[in-house]
DNA sequence: AATGAATGAGGATTCATTCAT
DNA sequence: GATGAATGAATCCTCATTCAT
């Protein structure tokens, strides 16, 4: 692939976040060619079909929250990626949860990620024992999506973490 | 033929909550028109756009459920509704939170509901005093969404639920 | 024909004119009927196709222009009668020349009034011996043609008639 | 491909001219579209509405009209003009007066170009000095629209040109 | 006779996708 | 590889007309 083809590919993968996020996955492709300053054909070649595009999307973000996880750790390291990760989704709108598409891999990584974070937080006593990594990742995609479609603020974040925080403390 | 325009009405509606409870909000309107059985026309003069309809489900929705909270009461009453309602989510991947649509005062009746659910497992101290009725909503929610999206089983949404109660608990 | 069925017809009518000549020939029947204040199924009763309602509307209101026609006379009858119309015309955007309605008969009893006017104007010398009847009605219908479509003011009338009329003057 | 999308948009106009011509401005996209040999798309891509369309078709007919006016002059300018735009009128059906659009620079060049015919005519002594631009163009557009609506044979035209230039004459 | 609910064809518009340049 | 014009299926919505009550 040439420099600029990948260059192109990036570019397009940012507008597409910026516009999904914006608009929901009903925004119309020519909407990220546009943003992306490619023209229509070329996001085509890239993403041969919306689907593609979504997916890449989705990909890309749980690869960069696992990368962000794996860098915390520590007593509490599980606080901080769940507090961060929803502090962004209400404020960005980000594409947590775009319907229909599934990345097993991604999912998965990013899964072993905050497992290792839940270890270390149980190693430290900051959670309790019996918890296991499948509920802290649905209390994670629960507490993403209600921020998201509840425009909460930061007290209402703040309070709602605290209840779940309480709730998986030793 | 009010009866019979009634009876429309509620056909209609039931189609729209199916079909948009299975293939999301950008489902067409001609398929709502076909399960219900009744002509497109039919669909758009009892909602005169696409967005009444989905309005109209919500609300219905919404109001179904205060009913169901206020049914409910006594020391498990909040936690009987939540896991009522997530389990139904999960189930039948219910319409809650359509974007776009506002419906104030169906959410502020839900909202009241529940608030007096909360005020009475406080009262029977299964419930912690500092606590508050916007996180419970928000945890409602936020579970809700994640049920929905999530596909849980049976025994994920235990867990879950386990730990948010653990966290609500005095 | 049961009076209230006769006053219906006149209220829809009545109703019509006011509907099409505000929002052209393109308004839809319901308004008409809503304005009439009658259901939907009354003015299909009464005019089983919309074209039947045009071509009613456009009936009724030759049959008054001819008989205020009648009503004339004299050495300016045809130049009140001519005067009067524009006016009307630019003020009230009368449906004059709804598209694809023809009603000879109405238009004769017109014609034929019209004629007499020019007879008599001719008679009086107030108007040209060689001028026609076919080029006054056709001046006729242009003139308030053009005062429909180009919402002249009365200055601008008065000098457009007055061109006419000197174009007729002896 | 720069130069097939500019003889596609010509191919629009010219079927749409003919189209709207024929049926009136309520005729459909589709039937443009398909005598333009082109699918609906296109036509909506070169104009995003139906009266982007409509207001193309009156600039290009008003452009098209003021570049003639411009051509001719002298004595007779403003009377040939005057007689072959009502012929045309009268023989096609021409799109005068679209309901609804607007395009005043347009006008303004048709409407400077007969000042200009007016002028001459004037200085011939073809025409009278006190007749003044606005009423010869109000009676231009009644003419028009009076041929129009009245599908006048050549001997009603020219004998209500007559008329007219008879009132416009020293 | 009147009512107004139901019908369904038709029309404007959008948008994913293809393909000639 | 990139461009952007063309395609045409799909969708929302309107409205003349019919018909059960």
């Amino acid at each position: 692939m040439r420099a600029d083809a990948q260059r192109n590919r990036e570019r397009i993968l940012d507008a597409a976040e910026e516009v999904f996020a914006r608009h929901g996955a009903a925004a119309s492709t020519e909407e990220v060619a546009r943003r992306a300053g490619v023209a229509i054909g070329t996001v085509f070649r890239h993403f041969p079909a919306k689907d593609d595009l979504l997916t890449a999307i989705l990909k890309r973000l749980l690869a960069r929250l696992a990368e962000d996880a794996a860098a915390l750790g520590g007593a509490d390291g599980l606080h901080t990626f769940f507090t961060r990760l929803v502090a962004r989704a209400a404020a960005r709108r980000t594409v947590v949860g775009l319907a229909g598409v599934d990345v097993p891999e991604a999912v998965g990584r990013l899964g072993d990620a905050v497992g290792e974070l839940l270890r270390q937080a149980q190693a430290a006593g900051t959670v309790r024992r019996d918890v296991q990594r499948p509920e802290v990742m649905a209390l994670l995609v629960s507490v993403c999506q209600g921020a998201l479609h509840g425009g909460w603020d930061e007290d209402l974040q703040a309070r709602t973490l605290a209840v779940v925080f309480a709730g998986l403390a030793a």
